[in-house]
DNA sequence: TCTGGGGTCCTCAAACTC
DNA sequence: TCTGGAGTTTGAGGACCC
């Protein structure tokens, strides 16, 4: 999903990358569902099937997850605010997200991967990369592996998926851009440049909006007029790493492996107001459940955080975060939830708040972690009823434990709700 | 048009350590 | 004892991705 809309054209797909094209040299697999969450929600209610589907979007403030290509035909596209989605295409169903089902067409999709490769590095739930170079003997090519691919998820999941083969996975990734929706697309590795070039600078990772604007002003536009641009001269527009990265992925040299697990950096929940606060009570008692989300789940995969980190948006949309380093990583609700209070307090901002976040980072296994109390703190019987409240949660569900400061008051403000509170 | 929520990575400045 | 410089850590912000 995401930005598949805008680098199309210039590829040939039934000839030099199309679904045959010669794959000596390719390894490196790059599968991206088709539409993934609205097609989860076609695949269950079948009546949906043709017409403009559009996942997210419903609350007064929310954006498109997902929409079915008949959606996209009005020009409606993910991380577009609901209301306009609307306006485009107000025939469309609207569905709010379920991303427990999700979940669950994810690990049957990657459970195919899985038995293809043990090399499988997931993007996120509806794209993932594979190294197939051990799979020559046993399945085929490159190019093989993928029509199987291909063919398994849609016998087995009844979903549609567009591949791409090459020898990077910067490539890859272009490539099953160019073959959606449901194709396969293959780039020989003596033509990488011969794809790469004609694109738009924006095909390449990292150049979003802004980077693009900022080459645009020196007038590159295309890939091919990037790799033609001295490094220093990128590097002093951009920044040494941004710099460099682009003049590399320009020639098609991406060194990254498909590297199969990937290392939590950060853990954090963060919720947008349907009106902008000023309320106290409110940022609090939703302060305290953002903070228990965070807790609960650095418990659950097993992980302390050292730093924790507020974000703050107000009305105009600007943002603002502040950081905290902890003498020692934590897992605890209580610590996290007044750490993050703390740093709000000192901020003091007097404005309307139209988002708050909390996040742990510095993560680190808990196994690792020496969790010392603070002087004074009653640490260990916070930990001990944060483990209590797992428990009871995992047993009885979500909302079997509450801090009393959750429970439901009749004044008005905010309508937050993020789940899972810690204490 | 009016912008979610989950993240990663990079840059820069200031503080700190050696 | 003071000072400068280099390297590291922390904190804040921004761009980007799905």
């Amino acid at each position: 999903m995401g930005r598949s809309q805008l680098q199309r054209g210039g590829v040939d797909r039934g000839g030099r990358f199309g679904p045959d094209a010669d794959d000596t040299g390719c390894a490196v697999l790059h599968v991206d569902m088709d539409a993934f969450f609205a097609s989860v929600e076609v695949r269950r209610r079948p009546e949906l099937r043709g017409k403009p589907v559009i996942v997210g979007g419903v609350g007064p403030r929310g954006v498109v997850s997902a929409a079915s290509y008949q959606a996209r035909e009005y020009g409606v596209h993910s991380a577009m605010p609901g209301a306009r989605a609307r306006r485009l295409c107000p025939h469309a169903v609207f569905l709010p997200p379920d991303f427990a089902a999700y979940s669950e067409a994810s690990r049957a999709v990657m459970s195919i991967f899985h038995d293809v490769t043990p090399l499988v590095e997931p993007l996120s739930l509806d794209e993932a990369f594979l190294d197939v170079a051990g799979c020559r003997r046993r399945l085929g090519s490159a190019g093989q592996v993928a029509k199987l691919i291909r063919r398994r998820i849609a016998d087995e999941q009844g979903l549609t998926a567009s591949v791409g083969v090459a020898a990077t996975k910067f490539v890859a990734k272009l490539a099953s851009t160019q073959a959606k929706p449901d194709g396969l697309a293959v780039v020989p590795a003596a033509e990488t440049l011969d794809f790469l070039h004609p694109l738009p600078v924006s095909a390449l990772w990292g150049v979003g909006e802004r980077t693009a604007e900022t080459l645009r002003r020196l007038g590159l536009r295309t890939v091919a007029d990037i790799a033609h641009t001295p490094v220093t001269s990128l590097r002093s527009a951009l920044g040494n790493a941004a710099g460099s990265h682009v003049h590399e992925l320009s020639w098609g040299r991406d060194p990254r492996r498909v590297t199969p697990e990937a290392v939590d950096k950060s853990i954090g929940a963060e919720t947008t107001f349907d009106v902008d606060i000023d309320d106290s009570a409110t940022l609090r008692t939703t302060m305290l459940a953002l903070a228990g989300k965070t807790a609960a789940r650095l418990r659950r995969v097993g992980l302390v955080g050292r730093t924790v980190v507020i974000k703050v948006r107000f009305a105009d949309f600007r943002t603002v975060t502040r950081s905290r380093t902890l003498a020692s990583p934590t897992d605890v609700t209580r610590e996290v939830f007044d750490t993050a209070w703390a740093l709000y307090e000192a901020l003091r901002p007097g404005e309307r708040i139209r988002l708050i976040g909390v996040r742990a980072e510095n993560l680190l296994p808990a196994g690792q972690a020496s969790l010392q109390p603070q002087l004074g703190a009653p640490e260990q019987g916070w930990r001990e009823a944060d483990r209590a409240a797992d428990a009871a949660r995992a047993r009885f569900g979500s909302a079997a434990v509450t801090p009393a400061s959750l429970l439901p008051q009749t004044d008005g403000g905010g309508s937050a709700a993020p789940g899972e509170p810690g204490d």
